[in-house]
DNA sequence: CTGAAAGCGCTTACAG
DNA sequence: CTGAAAGCGCTTACAG
């Protein structure tokens, strides 16, 4: 039923060959020729199947994101700037969601052996070193966004420093009890900022009191929901010593801290991470991370060794940025 | 470089009949000979590529969803209902972003000519019922979500009807002079909820005022943002006579809305649409539509039209819940 | 249970 | 500027 590349040629009575030329703009075809075919296409509905294309010509121009969830501020910001680097490359963006409970890696491996792209953008999956080296061996373009490897290009931020950050400007007001409000504490970034809120206790010579390590009970998205936010205050709240100040790891997670914190009459100082669009609005304090820019260079890293396989591999590391508001000046 | 069918076959010795029919574990072959297959297959990082049994077989065992945005919950929990249903099948999903910008049917017709998939999920595209009509001429697997249309399948909201409710529970609280709190006006949704705003007004003899359609000057995004909800606010504050609530038709504008309230310390009963996940932690009143379950029932029709396609046209509509919390109760 | 062979819809040297 | 022909990596009747 769907038209051909032989349908198209015949009626405008010319060869495959020739029409494909049309479609692939490379060659030189006859102007009037090349009109003709376009014209008969386009009243028939044809344009070259995607597939066919590929196998013949081992081209697929189309990339790939992976992708964990995709409820997020963040993730729509990468997106867009991989969009704007795309745009005028004539390159499809394909995305497939990865089920974190059906094995990450199994899920990537099957996608890269099966050729659906010319290469992959991998988001925010945090696979081990030792997978990632198994994926070495399909030799295929591989981009790395928010992880960090030493096998793939990849663009992550530095999450120890935007914990220590935090912690640094919670203690500088002269806060000492200060909480590590946590998402599931074995989740690698959650894991990474942790170590930078040590640090900067370790500084201020502020003895880590195990108890102010804290996370609510509902764990779905690794904790990263305004209800684990709630049931983490609930739990701080009801703590024997009250507290000075909150470093929480992520916006989200605050949205629902602040409420518990309104529910029960009480303002503790707060600064959080991610600097969602809302978050501006709700007045948090929180840790800035220049997700459009380094969807941008992901991407670029990408389109890059798809056409040179061979460049030595890029590692960049975003500081991410303070930004203050209400939330922590109280 | 990469493994082909041919190196699988001949290092076990078989046509590359038997491998591909282990791989499509449908016909039957010696459950030694398959044992032995998939073993060198897999230590030959080999599995079947995707474009070369597309072609074959003509099945591509893939759906696509066709989606303008996707940074918001809405499409979240929609993703997370066509995720469920997918489960069990043996179907890859994957999410083409439409860029709103540059012409939706061009984008969707492209994308239908190369045969990407056995079938499309077209989420939120509000094209014309004429060029929906076009697409019928390709004669594939359509199915709309939020979208409304005789051509197709189709799962959406009852937004009139959303706004009805709204409008009326406002009018019932003795309200009078109610801003219709709009996005881009021409927007469908929105219009379709002005609609429903209207028809409550008319209802309780309040005539309409034009100067209470109000909307912020930011228009990214149809004016979806904070920030077009803030600067609606400010204009809204500044009217000579004051009001005495609002419909607003996003969360994500009233958070807006409310920060420019709150700003200028006022404060004036809302009401607004969506019920995102933060919306209950800010005490949003709000009218929620099910998306999870549309989701669901989007992909159901879908997967029913691909293995059936002459079943008869369905066209579920939704209507929307009015959710109370604090924004409307002052 | 397995193989030989045609075919899926394209691209791309190679010739002219 | 155009065509004939081989080939991309699979599937699938058809035979046995």
């Amino acid at each position: 039923m769907p038209k051909t590349i032989y349908d198209i040629a015949k009626e405008a009575g010319v060869s495959i060959a020739t029409v494909s030329r049309v479609f692939n703009s490379s060659n030189s075809v006859k102007d009037s020729t090349r009109e003709k075919i376009l014209k008969i296409a386009d009243d028939l509905g044809y344009h070259p199947q995607a597939y066919a294309q590929g196998l013949a010509s081992k081209k697929k121009n189309s990339m790939m994101m992976l992708v964990p969830v995709m409820s997020n501020y963040f993730f729509t910001e990468i997106l867009r700037g991989t969009q704007d680097v795309l745009a005028d490359e004539n390159i499809e963006l394909t995305i497939l969601n990865i089920n974190q409970e059906k094995g990450v890696f199994r899920q990537v491996e099957q996608v890269i052996k099966r050729q659906w792209a010319d290469g992959y953008l991998i988001v925010s999956l945090h696979m081990t070193q030792q997978e990632l080296q198994k994926l070495k061996r399909y030799n295929v373009p591989i981009s790395l966004l928010d992880d960090h490897s030493t096998h793939f290009d990849s663009v992550s931020f530095n999450n120890e420093q935007g914990g220590y950050t935090a912690t640094t400007y919670l203690l500088g007001k002269g806060h000492r009890r200060i909480v590590f409000l946590s998402g599931r504490k074995e989740a690698i970034p959650n894991k990474e900022r942790f170590k930078g809120y040590l640090k900067a206790l370790r500084e201020s010579k502020v003895p880590f009191d195990e108890s102010l390590h804290i996370t609510g009970d509902s764990m779905d998205r690794d904790g990263f929901t305004e209800k684990n936010g709630y049931e983490a205050m609930c739990k701080i709240l009801n703590l024997d010593k009250p507290v000075d100040a909150i470093f929480c790891t992520s916006d989200i997670k605050a949205v629902g801290a602040l409420k518990a914190m309104n529910d029960f009459g009480k303002r503790i100082p707060l600064i959080s991470y991610d600097n969602l669009s809302i978050s501006e609005y709700i007045g948090l304090s929180t840790i800035f991370q220049p997700m459009y820019k380094m969807g941008c260079q992901a991407t670029r890293h990408l389109l890059n060794r798809i056409d040179n396989p061979d460049v030595i591999i890029c590692d960049h590391i975003h500081n991410p940025e303070l930004i203050i508001r209400d939330s922590s000046e109280i």
